[in-house]
DNA sequence: TTGTAGGCGTTATCAT
DNA sequence: ATGATAACGCCTACAA
């Protein structure tokens, strides 16, 4: 005991029990072994963070800005990858349930609102994204409608008539599903008609669809002066596949992507784009887990926080 | 004790109790708590992974790969973002020795040759990266120099000779002097003289600073036509400090990065660059490392492993 | 100020 | 086939 007590800077230790203590350390070079401290404390100092995957510009840069803001509360983030499938996801869940983890962060791409239940655990979670809403845990998410609406105006008010879009499949809300919601809602109150022909899927939101689907479109004879794409990745894939096409941007379409993230503003074309506040979105998602992992009793009303956002105009929208 | 038998699902126990067991353990809701039995067996089942930080292409990719090899393994891995600082990494090291970690993969940035001692621990290690050589852990190692050659002579056989290169400070042994020296080396065989006003630093190998120093040679009247970025993230920069500056790539300079991250190929124009072959190494700093956890007595030499590359050729030197 | 007892949840060992 | 006991390394609570 009076080790522990010397280990953890205690008071009430005399002056050369300590010293000798310390002695005794050096000499066997001791060293506390932070799984046993943890482990008689019931708690791991692990929050686990499920992500679809790590090698993405917005979910590497999400990583990063929670595994900081983690770091402040001297916790470790161990980090799982779903593949955004919901199998995963629910092992994840379960991993954390067996107590591996003091609590999880769940960025929801494969469960959907039907899941909701599957959150009804008696450990923190803190979900992330647009899936699932209202669910029995606290939840940060995007401003997708409005943030998409505001990305699109921006398109209108650039002068494009004919704006397509690049997104998801939108047969469950998601991310896909709002944006478009906002960017029809943005050609509406233009008075502009929403062709559906220049609403355009692609089968997973990354920058190799966004190369073949933007040449598609102007292979296909599509025509259309504007482009939003659902994330960062889609546009940057965009921006190729327009090149390709020897469509010039912004001068033939203009592109703006949502997300923000690192390659935007290095792009050629740099990339106009939707910033939806990582660093606060992240933050918080630590701080409500936090909250949670340190409450005694089952407590608080879950929060739902929605980032603010900004619109960030570059070239590739002639800024 | 009958209980663990049943959950782990091993023979020696009658049907009759086994089923007695499962159905309390619906009954109650009962979890194994997976940190409880890694503690028991003296493990946590978590791998630590000390990088300078996840969020760049090259680091996230490298994480993403380590992550999936290690879940083969049933193994966990948490990150720590180091900012390449050697504190950080020392840190990092710490941790594991307080049996935080099974075992810890290091990609070494701040830390140097002189710390080499630093790694002289019990517990298991595996560096990654160039700064370290020869130390008393298992390393893996990309082939710095001769890919460096390898890509220095693609500019050259695509017509270049006035070939500018971009990296880091080169004052001690790291990915920049080693890739330096590479190019010193096709330069040499190619009878090219190194021009000492084509060698350009950054002082961090970034975007932002591969934008800045591209213009400002550009812009300086600095006379190139071949191009070799340390890496892909600086040449991304360059490719956008380029375009700032009006110079047409490849017509007017050829380009080549190294790494291969994942954005290159959709850059505009796409970049060439070198391929160290990301799944191998991370394969094998995940395989060395539990090697070494698994092992029970010191056993086996250091291994250094160097991975294979290939050239990568895109639009960006005329592919 | 120092030390003893007990517990965290699991598994290994050994006895029944 | 089943179960008692101890151990993993630390901490809390309490006793000396």
């Amino acid at each position: 005991m009076t080790v522990s007590n010397v280990i953890n800077d205690r008071p009430n230790v005399r002056r050369a029990t300590r010293e000798k203590v310390l002695e005794a350390m050096a000499r066997l070079d001791y060293r506390v072994n932070i799984a046993a401290r943890n482990f008689s404390k019931g708690r791991t100092g692990t929050i686990g963070l499920a992500v679809p995957m790590v090698n993405s510009p917005y979910y590497s840069r999400l990583a990063a800005t929670i595994i900081t803001a983690a770091e402040r509360h001297n916790l470790r983030v161990s980090i799982e990858q779903t593949g955004a499938s919901r199998e995963n996801e629910l092992h994840a869940l379960s991993l954390s349930r067996n107590r591996l983890y003091d609590g999880l962060i769940l960025s929801a791409a494969g469960m959907g609102q039907a899941d909701a239940e599957c959150l009804k655990v008696d450990h923190p979670v803190v979900i992330l994204g647009e899936r699932i809403f209202g669910g029995p845990v606290d939840h940060v998410a995007m401003p997708n409608v409005d943030a998409a609406e505001a990305a699109t105006r921006h398109l209108i008010e650039r002068g494009c008539r004919r704006i397509a879009i690049l997104c998801g499949a939108v047969d469950e809300v998601d991310v896909s599903s709002l944006r478009l919601a906002g960017y029809r809602q943005a050609l509406d109150k233009a008075g502009l008609s929403a062709d559906p022909a220049l609403i355009q899927t692609v089968e997973r939101p990354d920058m190799r669809e966004g190369v073949a689907r933007a040449r598609e479109m102007v292979e296909s004879g599509l025509d259309f002066d504007g482009l939003f794409c659902v994330n960062d990745s889609v546009a940057m894939g965009a921006l190729r596949g327009l090149a390709c096409a020897g469509v010039r941007v912004p001068d033939q379409v203009k592109v703006i992507g949502f997300d923000n993230v690192t390659e935007s503003e290095f792009l050629v074309p740099s990339l106009s784009t939707v910033d939806p506040d990582h660093d606060t979105m992240a933050e918080r998602a630590v701080n409500l887990l936090i909250r949670r992992i340190e409450e005694t009793e089952p407590g608080a009303e879950h929060e739902e926080f929605v980032s603010p956002f900004s619109v960030v105009i570059r070239e590739s929208t002639g800024g």
